[in-house]
DNA sequence: AACAACTGGGTACGACGTACGCAACTAGGA
DNA sequence: TCCTAGTTGCGTACGTCGTACCCAGTTGTT
């Protein structure tokens, strides 16, 4: 953010007076992701960004107060490939499960939004059109502030599943070996671990765990069946409703 | 990770033939950490800590390969300040939920970690220790496929809504203003958008919820209670075992 | 025509991580 | 006991970064 204004949503793109600008906070967005999606995010420096349209870094200040407003501005630009209905369907399993997997495939298209230590969640455009389908397809009886809690968990679960799988993939991208290499380049210190015997659990999920053995792919839905089976066991049922959150003062700006 | 090696956990400290080492990686470490609480982690450059020890940047190189093995030990580090106990007490929500809120107490004493999206959960020796816990902790008659999905729903939870805690804090510290100033600089932005009527959902999140209105420590304890009660519902029971992840094929290294 | 508001973009500053090199030091093998 | 190989602390240097500041040129409004 820019320092005297809340988020880059609340700065309007241009005025009319001077020379017709030659370039557009969407085209700068749009090359700053290709670049980051090719080379990574540091890549994706406003020199670079400047150099692949054919300019200098500094005119980028011209469209965007700071490198930081356009990662705000490259999320919600990337959210927006979710492509959300503009409804919830009535089934809300379904449409969590498509939050999920979108959520799923445009990290993995995007890998750098996992490395994007994302603060506040700014409200953009296409963060707003998704916490309205969220939301929307968990009001089925849930108090607001129950869906709160179940979409954290939700979303949670998603991006620390997501993050590690998409860290997984640029460790060993990185190293330069296959994925079988590397496995048993760190055999020789996860058998000492073993060895001490302090490590029970561990051994356990060494030794019998099937998860880390099938596709990303199974993982991921596995996990996620298990979350959405939770979320379904927190439904409002007639004799079972979800628990109001103890009352709050009622002062409001 | 240094590159040709794994990492740093499978690196030793020292061999044994030159001058005697006049520091530590605990010691740089600890010196690290401070600096990163006290001015963020941004300031904890390798330069800084070097100069707060009473040496040269490059020094730190003779202990640690590269900054990003530091940031490894940090964490490793502060998880140590969890003090998890030895053994599981038996009682899987209470365990549980000291494992949630000591994260959450650590990561509030020191923010920088919110903002570390560590590549790879690096199998440090108080990161064991934290994860035989937590398996330890589930291990009431959970597979342990399911043991993964259940933990990566609770700290996916955990670190999510403490990760929005911390940098709405830091927001409001960066911006120098009151957190009521701070709203009030907001307030416009958000009219506006509720004027469109395109967003029923947030509307209804900013008129009727209790949530946000509610202390930190408060909000955080309610959804975790939430999702203690979706864990709950996962345990098996006679009539309700978990499902089991289909077969992988069993390959091993 | 004059002016104010804007434009693109060059230069410069103070950071950053770290490769490299070197003198000083210390342990093991002779 | 002395040599020498390995390691020490650490200064210098390189290439990178975000961005403050400046200025000449362009344009809508008066």
């Amino acid at each position: 953010m820019s320092g005297d204004d809340v988020s880059i949503w609340a700065v309007p793109e241009r005025q009319g007076r001077g020379p017709r600008p030659a370039y557009s906070r969407t085209q700068i967005t749009e090359a700053a992701i290709r670049i980051a999606d090719a080379d990574g995010l540091d890549a994706a420096s406003m020199r670079r960004i400047a150099a692949d349209l054919g300019t200098g870094a500094m005119s980028l200040y011209r469209y965007v107060p700071s490198r930081d407003d356009l990662l705000d501005l490259m999320t919600d630009h990337v959210l927006g490939e979710m492509n959300v209905p503009d409804r919830p369907s009535g089934d809300w399993r379904a449409d969590l499960t498509l939050i999920a997997e979108r959520t799923r495939a445009v990290w993995r298209a995007h890998p750098w939004m996992a490395a994007l230590h994302r603060p506040r969640a700014s409200l953009g455009p296409q963060r707003l059109r998704l916490m309205e389908f969220a939301f929307g397809a968990l009001d089925v009886g849930v108090p607001i502030d129950a869906m709160f809690a179940l979409l954290d968990m939700l979303t949670g679960y998603v991006e620390r599943v997501v993050r590690d799988e998409i860290e997984w993939k640029r460790e060993i991208a990185h190293s330069g070996l296959t994925p079988e290499r590397w496995m048993a380049r760190s055999a020789p210190y996860v058998t000492d671990l073993l060895k001490t015997g302090d490590y029970p659990m561990f051994e356990r999920i060494v030794m019998d765990a099937q998860l880390p053995h099938m596709s990303p792919d199974d993982q991921f839905r596995y996990g996620l069946d298990r979350v959405l089976d939770c979320i379904a066991s927190a439904l409002p049922t007639p004799d079972h409703p979800t628990p109001d959150p103890p009352d709050a003062l009622p002062d409001r700006p």
